[in-house]
DNA sequence: TATAATTAGTCTTGTATAAGTATTGATGTA
DNA sequence: TACATCAATACTTATACAAGACTAATTATA
């Protein structure tokens, strides 16, 4: 069965975006352009971009044009670091130190990962807020995927916004599962708190726009000062 | 400025649903019949029926038609009870018991909750997973906007779906404020574990379809066994 | 009972028109 | 001349409508 006309031109844009072709911020080609160029009429090249918007990858405004949406560490934030103030507002939290290495990948992450690579990349990260640490987390990702990313340390504070600008890797969306521990051994050195400390692990596997599962994210955090935000429908 | 003529089709269809005119499951007109009635062509009716569908308010098939979205009590589950075993899986958490009662609304619940009540109506359960306590929470809802609600205990396993069924309020969204903490002493005595037992406390504000915030409910949760599933786009 | 025809619904595509945005160029004035 | 103002215009997306294709359930028929 073909599929329908508006998902090839999809198709075709997603293809853009994830190569580069199309980078951050770039307009696209106007609906009428777009259905010239790919055959197809104005409305299925609307019908295109509009769901495209619905889903994120692009901005749409009248009277000025399609743009791939820029991820700022602020929407990146807003999106992905949800620790707030128990008024709801938020301050940017600081980068306190990280250590990246390049390591063999766990049976759990080959299997988890994109690609199922032999290799890793771990970034090991404090945050703080109010100057105090209250964030302790790890990520992975595949070496294969991120080709020398352990050589460009110190890396920006915004890893997904990093992805995206560097190795056109799209996060789009994410799983978590959230639980209540005591602080586990190196976090607690970590941080600065006693052992048996109450935080909030957080396990997150992030999904880019071609649907791979490209990092996974471990961390704890201290909320006694702050709340875990989420918006569900 | 006049609305677009699709906008105003969706507003009235959430008027018939939120009045209860179209109950839970109910068919919708077709495409067709819904421009005829309101006066505009098949495919601004569409539109608005697509929004809705993305809003999940209505559920559309093709071939067969377009239907209120029915709350089950596995749907609302799978929105509102996250509590998920380690791989992922979900059995149905018990109802160990509930007390409800009629109280004043404290200030904080006056201001937040719809309507600015005098009056609230206070439902305390807790749930167990697989024979073992885990989560207890206290909902919060205004006295006059679900009347004799306190005396149809007990009440059902889910209430969201009770809402809607008994009150014609359809909750669609959520603002949830997560932290740990050491359990409460309440807390500690309802689900049974020692002081200082590690707990994810969930603080949740409900939102319906008319965008008002009908309850107000916060619970904590042992996660030793369970992880708190959220999917975030 | 099986199978074909019909009906009633959504889905796809296309076209015309409205409305918003930014640029350009003319015009008036200090 | 230099500069601000304003109207025209050439883009863009947004709205609305219409025709035909596809899909599922029901009804008629062999």
């Amino acid at each position: 069965m073909a599929p329908p006309l508006y998902q090839v031109v999809m198709n075709t844009i997603v293809d853009r975006i994830a190569s580069g072709s199309l980078p951050s911020g770039a307009m696209l080609p106007s609906e009428t352009q777009l259905g010239a160029e790919l055959g197809v009429s104005q409305g299925t090249a609307r019908k295109a971009l509009m769901e495209l918007e619905a889903r994120g990858l692009v901005q749409r405004v009248q009277g000025r044009g399609t743009f791939v949406t820029v991820r700022t560490p602020e929407t990146s934030l807003f999106n992905f670091f949800r620790l707030r103030n128990p008024d709801g507002t938020l301050e940017s939290p600081r980068l306190e130190w990280e250590t990246v290495r390049r390591r063999a990948a766990t049976p759990e992450e080959r299997a988890e990962l994109f690609g199922r690579p032999e290799s890793v990349i771990e970034i090991e990260r404090v945050r703080s807020l109010a100057q105090r640490p209250v964030t302790h987390e790890v990520s992975v990702v595949s070496a294969a995927l991120f080709p020398g990313l352990a050589d460009r340390v110190p890396l920006p504070n915004t890893l997904y916004v990093f992805y995206q600008q560097a190795y056109s890797v799209i996060i789009v969306r994410a799983d978590e599962r959230l639980s209540a521990h005591a602080v586990s051994e190196a976090s607690a050195k970590a941080l600065g708190v006693p052992a048996g400390t109450p935080v909030l692990e957080v396990r997150r596997r992030a999904i880019d726009v071609l649907d791979r599962v490209v990092e996974l994210r471990s961390s704890q955090s201290l909320t006694d000062q702050h709340d875990y935000f989420v918006s569900v429908s």
